[in-house]
RNA sequence: GGGCACGUAGCUCAGCGGGAGAGCACUACCUUGACAUGGUAGGGGUCACAGGUUCGAUCCCUGUCGUGCCCA
């Protein structure tokens, strides 16, 4: 029995108990060992994460990709997983522990630090994964996978160690995006360009060999900068090579005040000659474009803070080099000083020698990190590099080559621009919770890179007896006593970005470097479903590993979707405040309605601007599926074994197997094509504007009639038409179809397992006896009811005739409707209605269909007339005319006015396809289908006005 | 400054070379035996603006204005 009324909540925990019950999302079912493998990585989520709008969406759409395809008989694995968020994750156990007021991650040392962190991961990291399952993801969940886990940290550990062995990883010194809060490297991609009012200040930099004077503008050169602080770690001034003004200038060099430091004026047209002063300074230890200049010109860079971002001066031989004695003092006093507290300072002291012509306030944009919030600092530090540049080739040519491609295509070019300009990858991270780096140092800090301590032992070994920094003998006794070689060689502190472990998912997750046969089975992958947001972060570096490892793309397509934005367009983020919880509108309006808002609104290339009311409507149309289901239930509307839907023989029935077969073909036709919206656009017309408003309309009068075949059918065919629809709305609304399934009839399987009904590979009798032989060996594996392999092919089926029928009694019902509300007829009053002039076809038609109509349109009688009775409001209907005659009922006048209207709208009509029929370009140039179909226009259009015509050249005889 | 989108009914959005569509909101009527989370009928748009291509442009091209996003 099927509830009165649709509560998402009651059914959604239940059916999601059924399928874990059944193992139905499992990858590898022995029924499907044969089928053909159909594969999603799921993008991991943070472990720290809680399901946002964004996840919801992209969830969404690879569930009703994976339901759709396991329905179509694949063997689907969509692999789940969390990743281990390195630096947020940290910072939450971090916060814990101050809230707590425990020691802190230092006090505590590293491993203990570490064990926190797994206890934490153990708690609460299963939070995103638990509202994955609350919006119906069809995950194999019993393949869950974590970026830490022991698999998954091997997988990195190769890839790290081979990677350097082929030179493709490399430690460098370079300028990092370093946080000077959180103390560590962090990637471009997670630093946001904030933009923030600030000056341009304008700094005197006295000329050497001048006597410096404020007043005298041949003594100094201006220099104009945003950042006045690091002005104590320049190496040289630049000036464009074509500026005149300061021609005379290059190669000359100036004193850098404060520090007095010496430091030539170069030529580099980095230089803008329209920007400030046309003279900037450069200071390559702490500045990106700086960094560059100074490489061309052979500069020295000189870093001025420490990692917290405070003046770094004494004792940094760097900045005190070829200074005078005089300043050392100057570095005791500046030594220490924070960043921002430094600016003041030095702007202050600048001030007061003369040296600061002005400040200009300047907009500008300044990077800050997306976790910490802090100005990022570039900071010059060793870290680990990839080779990104070679890595990327390949990965290019297999997007150019087609080897993958991207929907919608345009994105493509974002890939491209992004991979052609790729920089090298900073791998490492200054953090205790990652994958720490498989590097070991020898006493001299020469490095060791391997799988493992004891290997890196040994090459280290190795190495320094040849070197004969040890001997022989010493070396001997190092390798056979573990006491001896402790403290020999020490571990890389660091650990290495997320997203190195992330960019393995696709393969790592399946279990490579081992050998087992889920890396043949599974990978390549089909199908990447993701927002263009994290194109750069993930699909670029999978594209990247998985091309050097595996020899193959991880995935054939890469499906972009859109970003969810708020009402306004703008990103939703928390510090906005502007986001729409997800699990708040799946509580209120069910994990269904909001699953289908979400494939509803997903039209390629477009963001989703989500309303409530959107959700709210869908969930109406859930209850209006439910209604229509008990509707059928309480009709005694079940499928008899063995009934062939294509065999009906009643018109009405034939005509929803025509309309089913048309739904079934613009719905499968669409999740191919990636159009989720046109999808979701086409089931909802199909079960509410067909189904509901005239199949089950029409089919009232026979289902409450006396027994007949017709009965019977009709009864199988409701129960039909509602299994067929089950089917087509699963991958949107899995729940409440899974739940009907179930209440519905007595089912020998899932829903979610049911064949799809567009399925090609329509099994034979033969494959049927085998599959159930499979699946009764395994008792967790649900047998496919032998009642679903009945043929009924979508791909073809259809009944023109049907529909020519159907379609009339639809336009009349509509027409009468139509006339009835306008001329004011109460509902309450039943008329008669005359067919006038009716055509043999019309003849016969109607009395098949007088009790419906009669219902629907809320008639007296049907009769038959060559002319229409006096008084009557009169209505064309597919060029036959239908009268109302209800003297007295019609006001004449009303009745005059309608016509008028109706006449006034062919006319319309007329006239612009007259105007085109009158060009003769047109008839002349334009395809012959469309000036045929314009002269059909024409002439139904003047029909249609004849009749009108006449039947107001009637009404006007008659009053 | 460079790149990518987008401006269609009051709102949120589809459509995209030959008759302007949906959901919500709105108006009127309906306690009709599945459904008021409903039914029936209806109102509402110079498809941002200006040029161009075309027999024909909401749709293709160019420009202008406006909005958003990404990158520098």
């Amino acid at each position: 029995m099927i509830e009165k009324n649709y509560q998402p909540a009651d059914i959604e925990g239940r059916m999601s108990l059924v399928w874990e019950d059944a193992r139905a999302f499992s990858a590898g079912r022995p029924d499907r060992r044969e089928a053909d493998p159909f594969t999603i990585v799921i993008p991991p989520p943070n472990v720290t994460g809680s399901l946002h709008m964004g996840h919801a969406l992209n969830n969404t759409l690879q569930d009703i990709l994976c339901r759709f395809e396991r329905m179509r008989g694949r063997d689907v694995l969509w692999q789940p997983g969390t990743d281990h968020a390195g630096i947020a994750t940290q910072m939450v156990v971090e916060r814990q522990l101050m809230e707590r007021q425990q020691p802190g991650r230092r006090e505590m040392g590293r491993e203990k630090f570490l064990e926190r962190v797994w206890q934490w991961k153990d708690e609460s990291g299963g939070t995103i994964i638990n509202q994955l399952k609350r919006l119906g993801a069809s995950c194999d969940w019993s393949r869950e996978r974590f970026t830490m886990d022991e698999g998954l940290s091997k997988a990195v550990v190769k890839v790290f160690v081979e990677l350097h062995r082929a030179g493709l990883i490399y430690k460098d010194k370079r300028l990092v995006n370093w946080d000077p809060k959180l103390l560590t490297a962090i990637s471009d991609l997670e630093v946001q360009q904030v933009e923030v009012k600030g000056n341009l200040w304008y700094l005197r930099y006295p000329l050497e060999g001048k006597t410096f004077s404020p007043e005298d503008p041949t003594s100094f050169i201006v220099v104009a900068t945003t950042r006045p602080e690091t002005m104590l770690g320049d190496t040289a001034v630049a000036v464009h090579p074509e500026d005149e003004r300061y021609q005379h200038l290059i190669g000359k060099r100036v004193i850098l005040p404060l520090v007095g430091r010496e430091i030539p004026i170069v030529a580099d047209t980095y230089s803008d000659p329209d920007k400030g002063s046309g003279a900037v300074k450069v200071t390559p230890a702490h500045d990106f474009n700086d960094f560059e200049i100074g490489r061309r010109h052979g500069l020295p860079q000189i870093s001025v803070f420490d990692k917290e971002g405070c003046l770094n001066l004494v004792d940094n031989e760097d900045y005190l080099r070829e200074l005078p004695e005089a300043s050392e003092e100057f570095a005791r006093e500046f030594h220490g000083i924070e960043r921002f507290a430094a600016r003041k300072k030095i702007v202050e002291r600048l001030k007061n020698f003369g040296f600061l012509e002005r400040i200009e306030p300047n907009t500008h944009m300044v990077p800050h990190g997306d976790r910490s919030g802090v100005v990022i600092e570039p900071f010059l530090t060793d870290q680990w590099y990839v080779d990104a540049k070679t890595l990327a080739q390949p990965a290019i040519a297999a997007v150019r080559s087609g080897a993958t491609t991207f929907v919608p295509k345009n994105w493509e070019k974002t890939y491209f621009d992004w991979m052609e300009n790729i920089q090298p990858w900073c791998i490492s991270r200054q953090l205790w919770w990652g994958h720490q780096i498989p590097a070991w140092y020898g006493p001299d800090g020469k490095v060791f890179v391997a799988e493992t301590e004891e290997e890196a032992i040994g090459h280290a070994i190795g190495y320094y007896v040849e070197q004969e920094v040890i001997t022989p003998e010493q070396g001997r006794e190092m390798a056979l006593d573990r006491n001896k070689r402790a403290g020999f060689i020490t571990r890389d502190e660091d650990v290495l970005d997320t997203w190195f472990s992330s960019a393995l998912w696709p393969f790592s997750t399946l279990g490579w470097p081992d050998d087992v046969p889920e890396v043949k089975r599974y990978y390549p992958t089909n199908v990447l479903v993701t927002g263009f947001d994290i194109i750069f972060f993930w699909v670029a570096r999978m594209m990247m590993m998985g091309l050097h490892f595996m020899g193959e793309v991880s995935f054939s397509t890469v499906y972009i979707h859109a970003l969810v934005r708020d009402e306004k367009g703008a990103k939703m983020s928390k510090s906005k405040g502007n986001v729409i919880d997800p699990l708040a509108l799946i509580d209120e309006y069910g994990a269904d309605a909001l699953r289908f808002t979400l494939a509803a609104m997903a039209a390629q290339g477009r963001d989703i601007k989500l309303s409530a009311s959107r959700v709210e409507g869908y969930r109406n149309f859930a209850t209006k599926l439910w209604n229509a289901c008990r509707f059928a239930e309480m009709n005694d509307c079940a499928l008899p074994e063995g009934f062939e839907a294509a065999k009906a023989e009643e018109t009405l029935n034939r005509w929803i197997a025509h309309e089913t077969a048309a739904a079934t073909r613009e719905v499968t036709e669409a999740i191919e094509a990636y159009r989720f919206n046109d999808a979701a656009g086409a089931i909802y017309r199909f079960v509410w504007n067909v189904y509901c408003d005239w199949y089950l309309e029409l089919a009232k009068p026979v289902l409450t009639g006396p027994d007949s075949a017709a009965k019977a059918e009709t009864r199988a065919m409701v129960a039909w038409a509602r299994d067929e629809i089950l089917k087509l709305l699963h991958p949107f609304m899995p729940f409440i179809t899974e739940a009907l399934w179930e209440t519905t009839a007595d089912r020998d399987g899932l829903l979610t397992l049911a064949p799809w009904p567009h399925r090609v590979d329509v099994p034979t009798v033969a494959e049927i006896a085998a599959l159930s032989a499979a699946s009764f060996a395994d008792p967790l594996v649900p047998p496919m009811a032998p009642s679903l392999f009945v043929p009924f092919d979508a791909s073809s089926f259809k009944d023109e005739a049907a529909e020519a029928e159907i379609g009339w009694v639809v336009d009349l019902v509509t027409a009468i409707r139509s006339v009835r509300a306008e001329m004011n007829i109460p509902p309450a009053t039943l008329m008669p209605l005359v067919l006038v002039g009716a055509s043999a076809e019309t003849g016969e038609r109607a009395p098949r269909w007088t009790d419906v109509i009669k219902r629907l349109a809320r008639l007296s009688d049907i009769s038959f007339a060559d002319r229409a009775p006096e008084g009557s409001a009169q209505l064309v209907v597919r060029g036959e005319v239908a009268a109302l005659p209800l003297k007295g009922v019609v006001d004449l006048a009303a009745e005059r006015t309608r016509l008028g209207k109706e006449i006034a709208k062919a006319d319309a009509d007329i006239e612009r396809v007259d105007k085109k029929l009158g060009n003769p370009n047109f008839v002349a140039k334009a395809a012959e289908e469309v000036v045929e179909e314009e002269r059909e226009k024409r002439e139904a259009a003047i029909a249609r006005k004849a009749k009108l015509e006449e039947a107001l050249g009637r009404l006007a005889s008659v009053g």
